[in-house]
RNA sequence: GGCCUCGUGGCGGAGUGGUGACGCAGAGGACUGCAAAUCCUUGCACCCGAGUUCGAUUCUCGGCGAGGCCUCCA
C-alpha cells in the first residue's frame, strides 16, 4: 500500500497509523438503526461516513480483505411502543399477535432504511445483523459475565434483571474517560435500590406478557434462574461483533490475527454513544472475553444540526433522509442523493456540521460542475487517496477531486482519475439515462441549430436554445480546438 | 456539579509557530451574434485578553460565546 493510513482514536484521543490486526482480513463494526422509525439526517451521517472508509479500507486492503457488520436494532422497548401504538387495536381483538405487530414495524423500517442509505450511495456492509438473530449468543455471553463475577442477578421493579457490576471492572471508563464516583457526584442517575453500584446497567431483563421475550436461564452463585426475557441495550453490539468479526472469521485469521482473540479493528458511531453504550459494550467485551481492549481504534462522528439549530422534534426541525429524498419539507424541493452525500462530507467527520438548504445548494452546485464519467479501471488520484488517508480528511479530497473535475475538461487522463476518485468516495455522477429517441431528436435539433446559425438566423436558432432549455436541455457550446469551429454538445439540467 | 468538543473572510471549510489553502457566491476580463459552459484575474479572515517567543491564527492560561455527553437519541 502507498499511503499511511491515519485516523483518530477516541481511545487515546490521537491521530495515529492505523495497523489493522490482521491486513488479510480487516474488520470493522458500526452501530446502526433502530428500526422503529424513519432514519433521520443524523442516522445518515455515521452511515456515509464509515461508508466512506469502508471503500477506503477496500481499496488500500483489497475488497476481499475488510469485513465491515452494521447492526440493525430490532429488538427495543422504542420499537414496542410504535408496535402497540400501530396496531394495539389488531392486538386487543386478536387478529395479530405482539411479535407479529413488532416484525411489521420492524420489517418496514428497515427496508425504508436500506432503500434511503443506498439512495445516498452507500455501499451494503459485509454483515448487517439483527439483534433477534443473535440472542443466544448474547445469552452466551452474559452467563460469562456471571461466571466470571462481573455480573449479578437482582430483582427490580419489573421482575429479575441480569446486571453488569461496573465496579467488577478495574478501568471501566476508558473509553468516556469517566470516573464512577464522578458519576455519582452529579446525582443524575436514578438511584435504584437493586443496583449494587448506580452506573450498573442492565444485560437482561425480565419481560412481562405485554412484552416481546425469550426463554433463557442463568447460572449465578451455583443457582438456576429462567428468566423469560428481553436484551438491554448494549449487550447485542458485544454479541454480534464477536459473532461476525471473531466467531465466523477466526479461522481464516493470520497468526497475529489469531494472537488478539475476540477482536477487531475499527469500531465506529456517533458521538454521543461514547457513554455510555460504547463504555458499556467495552465492559462487556472486555470482561467476558477477558481482553485489554474490544476494537483497536474507536471512530465517532460529530453531531449534525439543522439550519444552526439541534434536531429534535420539539424545534420541529427534524428531517428524515425519506423526507429530502421524497418531498418538498426541506427548502421548499427534493434532494437528490448524491446531493445528501456530497454536502455531509463537505464537512470533516469529526467537526460538528449544520445541514441548510444553502449547503445543499452549494453541493448540488458543485455537483454540477463535475464531468460524467465511467470508472474504467483508472487508479484513484494520489491526492485524493492522501486526503482520505489523513483520518478521512473528506474536505480536502473534495477539493482535490474539484480540481481533478476541472482539469478533466482539457486532460482525459485527469477525467479517468477523476472518475476512479469519484467512485472512490462514491460520488461519481451517474449518467442520466435518455430515451434514444429523445435523445436522436435533441441531437437533430441541435444540428438544425448550427445550420440556422451559419445562415446567422440568430431568431430562430435561439427559438430551438430556449425551446429545449424549458424541457430542461441546456445547450453548450464550445469550439473544436483545432478547426476552430462550433462544437455543441447538450445536457440534462440537475 | 463532572467530563468533552468547537469558535477562521458574505457562506462552506482545511491547515500551519514566520507575506495570509481551497471551494461557493461576488467583482472584472477573455471567448460568444447574445447567453450558458469554459478559461483567466481579483477583494475580503483567523472570538477577546494576558503569557511564552525574534515572531502566534497556530502553543499556555484566563474570559466570552456555541454545542455535546452524564437520561432514549447518530
Amino acid at each position: 500500500m502507498s499511503h499511511t493510513l491515519k485516523l483518530y482514536n477516541t481511545l487515546t484521543r490521537e491521530k495515529a497509523v492505523f495497523q489493522p490486526l490482521d491486513p488479510n482480513n480487516v474488520r470493522m463494526y458500526v452501530c446502526g438503526p433502530t428500526v422503529y422509525d424513519y432514519a433521520h439526517i443524523g442516522n445518515a451521517r455515521p452511515v456515509i461516513v464509515f461508508d466512506v472508509l469502508f471503500r477506503l479500507l477496500r481499496h488500500v486492503y483489497g475488497d476481499a480483505h475488510v469485513t465491515y457488520a452494521r447492526n440493525i436494532t430490532d429488538v427495543d422497548d422504542k420499537i414496542n411502543a410504535r408496535a402497540l401504538r400501530d396496531f394495539g387495536s389488531k392486538i386487543a381483538d386478536g387478529s395479530m399477535s405482539l411479535n407479529e405487530a413488532i416484525r411489521a414495524v420492524t420489517g418496514k423500517t428497515e427496508s425504508q432504511f436500506q432503500a434511503d442509505v443506498k439512495a445516498l450511495g452507500c455501499l451494503e456492509p459485509t454483515h448487517q445483523p439483527r439483534a433477534t438473530d443473535n440472542i443466544p449468543q448474547m445469552i452466551e455471553i452474559i452467563q460469562r459475565l456471571l461466571t466470571q463475577g462481573h455480573a449479578y442477578v437482582a430483582s427490580g421493579p419489573e421482575g429479575h434483571e441480569v446486571l453488569f457490576a461496573t465496579a467488577s471492572m478495574a478501568d471501566y471508563g476508558q473509553l468516556s474517560k469517566r470516573r464512577l464516583e464522578d458519576q455519582q457526584a452529579g446525582a443524575r442517575v436514578a438511584v435504584e435500590a437493586h443496583k449494587m453500584n448506580p452506573g450498573d446497567f442492565v444485560l437482561w431483563k425480565q419481560s412481562a406478557d405485554t412484552e416481546p421475550g425469550w426463554a433463557a436461564s442463568f447460572v449465578f452463585e451455583g443457582k438456576s434462574f429462567a428468566i423469560y426475557g428481553r436484551p438491554g441495550w448494549h449487550i447485542e453490539c458485544s454479541a454480534m461483533s464477536n459473532r461476525y468479526l471473531w466467531e465466523e472469521i477466526k479461522d481464516r485469521l493470520s497468526p497475529q490475527g489469531k494472537a488478539r482473540p475476540h477482536q477487531f479493528d475499527i469500531h465506529g458511531g456517533g458521538l454521543d454513544l461514547i457513554f455510555p453504550h460504547h463504555e458499556n459494550e467495552i465492559a462487556q467485551s472486555c470482561c467476558a472475553y477477558d481482553t485489554d481492549v474490544m476494537a483497536t481504534v474507536w471512530m465517532h462522528n460529530g453531531f449534525v444540526q439543522v439550519e444552526g439549530r439541534k434536531m429534535s422534534k420539539s424545534e420541529g426541525n427534524f428531517v428524515t433522509i425519506n423526507e429530502l429524498l421524497e418531498t418538498e419539507k426541506f427548502g421548499g424541493r427534493k434532494w437528490p442523493g448524491e446531493v445528501l452525500r456530497l454536502a455531509m462530507l463537505m464537512t470533516h467527520y469529526r467537526e460538528p456540521i449544520d445541514f441548510s438548504v444553502k449547503r445543499l445548494e452549494e453541493a448540488e452546485r458543485l455537483l454540477a460542475k463535475w464531468p460524467v464519467a465511467e470508472a474504467s479501471g483508472a487508479e484513484p488520484d494520489e491526492s485524493v487517496l492522501e486526503a482520505l488517508s489523513d483520518d478521512l480528511n473528506t474536505v480536502a479530497a473534495i477539493q482535490a477531486l474539484h480540481a481533478l473535475a476541472q482539469a478533466s475538461h482539457s486532460d482525459p487522463d485527469a477525467k479517468a482519475r477523476f472518475a476512479a476518485s469519484a467512485d472512490l468516495l462514491g460520488l461519481l455522477p451517474k449518467p442520466v439515462e435518455v430515451d434514444e429517441a429523445i435523445a436522436a431528436g435533441i441531437d437533430a435539433l441541435v444540428e438544425m441549430r448550427l445550420e440556422l446559425l451559419k445562415a446567422k438566423n440568430f431568431a430562430e436558432a435561439d427559438r430551438i436554445r430556449n425551446e429545449l432549455a424549458e424541457k430542461g436541455i441546456q445547450l453548450k457550446d464550445g469550439k473544436d480546438p483545432v478547426t476552430g469551429q462550433r462544437v455543441t454538445t447538450w445536457e440534462l439540467k440537475r
